[in-house]
DNA sequence: TATAAACTGTGAAGTTGTTGTCGGGTCAAC
DNA sequence: GTTGACCCGACAACAACTTCACAGTTTATA
């Protein structure tokens, strides 16, 4: 009885799946599959003589939805409930996580902000220049920062503190003459409305 | 021996803080601080006979250290490393959030399509028109959408697919004369260049 | 002064979505 | 008959808490 389970074959009838191989065609590991099958997400729809799972074309299927709600941040009870109520999917569960992710991006920027002024008072700080320009702009650029982003916050800070802000350019091994240009330009740049976001 | 934790003062000392006390000023709760307590991130520096803990003026800031690390979305063995080597803080491990901040927020900005991608499908579905315009926007703008958003949305689609576009709005309860008019608008909007993010 | 309400303590277990490890069974090939 | 590649179920671990159960302490009220 093993040809069932190995190839993916029965005859000519619709192929099968290992619980390996239906892990690796999704990028999910073999233990993932097996919590589904624990909580009752994804069961296999037979089994061979010595226990082990076979997937139908079907669980594929149901594996596929199930993949593509996760790839949305959805929760694994959401997407049951998704997979449960099939002729009229709810739609307030996925306006809800719309709204979910609406906040978690600003607290996101919240926090860079955080960091982004933490590392400056650093950057200014009595220590050593821990940081210099080209690993600033790395930073800022890995997390996410365009150079609109960059500008406004070159803007805010000359507005806020441009003492401060001279200060930051040449701790950042900014020459004098460079940092005086930079600062004149944050000067003319897109006013920092204080509601953007 | 109740004065001391009580009202928080011992004669004319430096004020003390009881655990609930501690938890409301900082916006966390009891548990909380028991946690960061058994974890030894957070120890109250005495006790009263009782067993009740006593935080001191130290203890409170070392609570404000933590909350403002915690804030920046560090994990407390990060907020613990941070607190222990005080001298030179670490740059990286702050530059390493400032980094997964950036890939969090990228990885959202793909949920927020993925999900913005079913409801579009699902108002333009065989189904009824289970969503109208002003909940439509309403969810996009719960998501964090602005105006330059949505209109890169709908030139993205316009160019995508003008006539699913079409339908959408049609189906979102827009009356064609205006429908027309915001394909229009869309066609002429700002490219949505690929490689923006 | 008695008593109830509000607070405190400890320890254990639960939450979410996995990953990893264990010992042991199964299968195809050589 | 023995490798090596699979499979099984069960359990431990991760983060950062929360919740629970149960017992002792303090404070306010009657």
């Amino acid at each position: 009885m093993a040809a069932v389970a190995a190839a993916g074959f029965t005859g000519s009838r619709m192929p099968t799946y290992t619980i390996s191989q239906l892990a690796r065609t999704f990028g999910l590991s073999r233990s993932a599959l097996l919590h589904y099958d624990r909580i009752g997400l994804l069961r296999a729809s037979q089994r061979t003589m010595a226990g082990y799972r076979i997937y139908s074309q079907k669980d594929r299927d149901r594996l596929a939805q199930i993949c593509l709600y996760r790839d949305a941040g959805l929760s694994l009870a959401d997407v049951r409930h998704l997979l449960a109520a099939q002729e009229r999917p709810d739609v307030k569960i996925l306006e809800k996580r719309l709204r979910a992710i609406g906040e978690q991006i600003l607290n996101l920027r919240n926090q860079q902000r955080i960091l982004t002024a933490m590392l400056t008072k650093m950057a200014s700080g009595p220590y050593e220049p821990v940081i210099d320009k080209t690993l600033w702009v790395k930073m800022l650029a890995a997390a996410g920062m365009d150079e609109a982003a960059m500008a406004r916050w070159h803007a805010e800070f000359e507005q806020l503190a441009p003492a401060a802000h001279y200060a930051l350019l040449r701790q950042l091994g900014i020459p004098e003459r460079e940092a005086r240009q930079i600062q004149a330009w944050a000067r003319r740049a897109p006013a920092p409305s204080s509601k953007e976001r």
